[in-house]
DNA sequence: CTGAACTTTCAATTATTATTGAAACTTATT
DNA sequence: AATAAGTTTCAATAATAATTGAAAGTTCAG
């Protein structure tokens, strides 16, 4: 077994914040939603947006607009403190309900809409040799987004215990 | 039931096109390698750079660019044609072969770096208030992801038959 | 009602990513 | 070997998306 010199902690927080940030591009998720996002999964306490923004060195704006669309993915959560008239915020924790909401967002935003375009599309006649083709393309991309839609939709209303359980029983 | 009246053909083929652009975009692959992708996906022949470049107006270094990453991927093949000097191309018909693919390419370029570092943040210390935190929640995306990671890896080494099979029983 | 503390918005700017097109390169034919 | 047909590359440009920051909007305490 090798050695491996502990990281410092800045370190350690900055890689992780700036690694989040990165897949969430990849993913469709703009980078600073991602980077404020691990910021608090990883933080003990509440942060208010001027933490945030400290952190991260982004502006006001940014901090805000990124804030707001935490919440209204419904992963992120306005938090009061007593004494205190700013807004703090908290991330859901719980790292399955997370990816239950996110998967369901994108569902939602993306999936469905083109669900409904296939949908439409499949009434298309089959005459000319393109058309068939064409048909059938469409066909069998909707019999397969219908079968995720299917395991997403199952994901997404499950409670932690019955996915896992489920879970561990597929992969076996 | 309400009576719709189909669509011309030319429009159909655009609007499957157009869209299946937009959704690679939003799943981080480039608008038009999702729409080369869209365009051979529907096409009984197979096609050359020329008719790819004519089909969606753009021009022959973005064709050969796009086409090379579909072939990178795996979704798409170079054909040959009898007395023809030219490469055709001709996309994997099997929409379940292509979602595994797809995945798999996904998988190895942007979750396995992250699975690597967050196995490496896992070594610090967990003294400070902080650094408890950190480590649990690092934890615990570890176990997430890893999970996920299973699943995904089935898929992916699954033949068509099992995993609609399982897909089926899991949704049940 | 007034002003201070705080939040939100959005036009302008900056950063990122995709696309073009012409030149360089490769391969096949005579 | 010369030419023609076809392919690839990549610096320049265009399109798209994210970010800033200052002004406008809210809310609340006195």
């Amino acid at each position: 077994m090798l050695y491996v010199c502990p990281m410092e902690f800045d370190e350690a927080k900055n890689k992780f914040i700036q690694n989040w940030g990165r897949l969430g591009s990849s993913w469709g998720i703009n980078k600073t939603m991602a980077q404020i996002h691990a910021l608090l999964l990883i933080s003990p306490n509440i942060l208010s947006t001027e933490d945030i923004m400290e952190e991260l060195k982004i502006s006001r704006g940014n901090a805000n607009m990124n804030i707001r669309a935490l919440i209204d993915w419904g992963i992120v959560t306005k938090e009061y403190k007593a004494g205190e008239r700013r807004d703090f915020f908290s991330a859901e924790k719980d790292i399955w309900e997370v990816g239950r909401r996110i998967t369901q967002e994108r569902q939602k935003r993306e999936v469905e809409p083109v669900l409904r375009i296939l949908n439409q599309l499949k009434t298309i006649e089959g005459k000319s040799e393109e058309e068939v083709a064409f048909k059938s393309a469409i066909t069998d991309l909707e019999a397969f987004t219908t079968s995720l839609n299917g395991v997403v939709d199952k994901f997404v209303k499950s409670d932690e215990h019955w996915f896992y359980k489920s879970l561990l029983k597929f992969v076996k």
